[in-house]
DNA sequence: CAGCAACTGTCGCATATGCAACCATCTCTT
DNA sequence: AAGAGATGGTTGCATATGCGACAGTTGCTG
């Protein structure tokens, strides 16, 4: 037989971490702004990014494109996000955060950086460093949705 | 301001990691037999640990217990799961594997094996083994659903 | 041993989601 | 320059999901 291991089991290790830590921080955007996670990952990419489009969220973040694009909808109606036609393709939309949009990506991302601060003591520096670099190597940049 | 970079983030960069990994794997139980994630992963308890009750998949898993309840359902009409009543706790229910279940875990088992060789191909022996431990450590144990 | 809080699993409901189909646009080939 | 095929984004539809409420059970506390 097959001495499969489930507690040894990347995946099934890497989707409970995520789990845990999202879980754990997905109560700030929730409660404070009602935000969901696909939002919140939306306008952390372009408070970090600066302007993208949907299609590059999408492959960056590993979220479909209905997703996005409904989230989108939805940070538009809140105005904390704007679309501006792209200059090179008519197809695709610029999207970027609106000035109200900043200060909420501010405040949450003062929060993410002091949840990343408890769990970087939790771990220890250089574990958690350890831990970023390969989780950047595991990441497989070909997603295809 | 706040110096906050998304890709630093650890519950991003673990997202994305699990995300990608997970769905690089969905293609065999989904494929192979009409298997959900949150299916395939109660199978992958029961195969490993052998009987548990839902509550108990759901607090090792990170699932909820209405995701379990009705995944649990679906495995027990594909005949691949049984209940039976716990004889301490009239309330519970001991979930296993039927020997329909335990072949089909098997054969799922295998292929996460291999997909694991390939993982830890990737990243070489000693950092798949680190990056098993810092997850293990990470993983918050008190996800209260 | 009565009362009550905590826990197990199920279900209804509103909402979120994935998938495929779609239109518009772009790009590549010839 | 014209078509085929890829790509960007939206939407319809069926299904999955989360949340809260629920009934049944347990065990703790006085």
């Amino acid at each position: 037989m097959n001495d499969f291991r489930l507690d040894d089991f990347l995946p099934y290790l890497l989707n409970n971490a995520a789990e845990s830590t999202s879980r754990a921080f997905s109560e700030h955007y929730r409660r404070g702004y009602g935000l969901t996670r696909a939002q919140w990952r939306i306008m952390a990419h372009l408070g970090t990014f600066g302007a993208l489009t949907a299609s590059e969220i999408c492959t960056r973040g590993f979220l479909e494109k209905s997703k996005v694009s409904r989230a989108v909808a939805g940070l538009e109606d809140a105005g904390l996000l704007r679309r501006q036609p792209s200059t090179h393709d008519r197809r695709a939309e610029l999207l970027s955060l609106t000035d109200k949009g900043q200060q909420v990506h501010a405040d949450l991302a003062a929060h993410a950086r002091s949840f990343s601060v408890t769990l970087t003591d939790r771990l220890g520096r250089d574990r958690a460093e350890a831990l970023a670099d390969i989780l950047r190597d595991l990441i497989d940049p070909a997603p295809q949705d």
